[in-house]
DNA sequence: AAATCGGCTTGACAAGCATCAAATAGAAAG
DNA sequence: CTTTCTATTTGATGCTTGTCAAGCCGATTT
């Protein structure tokens, strides 16, 4: 854990970095922009913030102004419904975008929480739309980024409609694990950054469920976990626990 | 049931009726758009098609090229896995906008069938792109729909990950209610165009699950159920019912 | 009118997960 | 070093929903 100063939350700070040097922009939205468009990508994205663990990015309700981009650390966004119900509808990293479900409704329907210590890059969406109206390339990769963020809803529609326990924890681990590996991270090491009742509150699962899955998959040597440390051991026999029940 | 002849899957047909003109236009891509940018999408949005029930709009598979906004009928996507798994992933009604889960890698990720004689209209999302460049208000509005559709599937991941049977059988119908309300039909009487069993896939119950909450559902007298004909009797026991759990 | 077929309903039973409860481990605070 | 607190693990039990099976209803065909 860093030990920066305490921050007051809206702190804002320009930092330097472009997104043109940024090691992430082959997964954020710079990536694949010929060096123009990244050039008045650089101009629109000026402000970078601190965001201490427990820390809000935003909060449902916030009107909708800016997207906000992981430059470091980890997220989870909470929606929480009218009738008090709570759900994490996302673990969000480096070189993901966070915000689009505003847009629709000029407000942020969830709440945006820092689970450690991270970074963000505010990117002004009015002035993006501008900016996408003259790059065709800027413009078709923020349309992916929105249609993949449908894509991987869909996916946990999937797994939360048709998976058992197991098969969540197996497919959320695998998740985990790709995405660690885009990152350049070890595919098979990490540290999980959010508690069981978050994964659980994700998965449709309680927390105690949780706990007994990791525990059965350490049994049978799929999986090293102490605390938030997890080894996964056979990524193989995962993958065939996700596919089980076709 | 309508009485057409059968029409080949594929065959496309040039009809007549603008977005301009259509009755649905306050609910579709022509929302709120100003006179200059309606008449540009009257000559963008020019093939329409027919599916009659049973039909594919597009397959898993197909390359992106268009989205097809529901002129007319009803339709169900279907996400089929890698492993065999199929799911339910949205029903589609009169205005609604299909495909935008396509964007994201050049391909469609499921199938849209119509569930009866229906109508499409093709929207070519090149040029839907070229044209939000030079039309500000239709570019907001295309990014709202996206958004839109990112908002809706998580409510659906809230409802998969943390109801009960009953609470997810009262919040579909509640959705369904208030979709036919917005369409200027009655909210509490319709007809269900899907199946106990698609109905199930979507909401992550078996069918004989779904079949058990309607026929407890009559006996309190909250809804009166004829195979497919439904009258919903107590819309606020029905909300008091979601709202329940939390 | 009888037969057939797909979709739906209902019952009996079992499995999976939630709930409740208690114990343990680690981290933070005194 | 001890205390306190939170996160986690584990066990016992029960509810909810899935599974399997049989019968029914309505539409269409013969």
């Amino acid at each position: 854990m860093t030990e920066l100063k305490a921050v007051p939350e809206l702190d804002h700070v320009a930092l330097r970095s472009a997104c043109s040097k940024c090691n992430l922009r082959e997964l954020c939205l710079p990536s694949g922009l010929p060096e123009e468009e990244l050039d008045q990508l650089d101009k629109l994205i000026r402000v970078r913030r601190s965001c201490r663990k427990g820390e809000h990015a935003y909060r449902a309700g916030d009107p909708f102004e800016s997207l906000y981009a992981v430059r470091a650390g980890f997220f989870k966004t909470n929606l929480l419904n009218e009738d008090g119900r709570d759900q994490v509808t996302g673990f969000h990293m480096a070189g993901e975008v966070m915000g689009l479900d505003g847009i629709s409704a000029d407000r942020h329907p969830c709440d945006a929480v820092a689970l450690e210590d991270s970074e963000l890059c505010v990117i002004p969406f009015s002035r993006l739309e501008e900016l996408t109206r003259e790059a065709p390339s800027l413009q078709r990769h923020l349309h992916k980024i929105m249609s993949r963020e449908i894509v991987s809803d869909q996916s946990v529609m999937m797994l939360l409609g048709s998976m058992r326990a197991e098969e969540r924890l197996a497919a959320f681990l695998l998740n985990l694990s790709q995405r660690m590996t885009a990152r350049g991270y070890s595919p098979s090491e990490f540290y999980l950054r959010m508690t069981r009742e978050e994964i659980g509150s994700y998965l449709g699962l309680k927390l105690e469920t949780v706990s007994r899955v990791f525990s059965r998959f350490q049994n049978e040597a799929l999986i090293a976990v102490q605390q938030k440390h997890i080894r996964i051991l056979d990524i193989p026999k995962l993958r065939k626990i996700v596919g089980q029940n076709c």
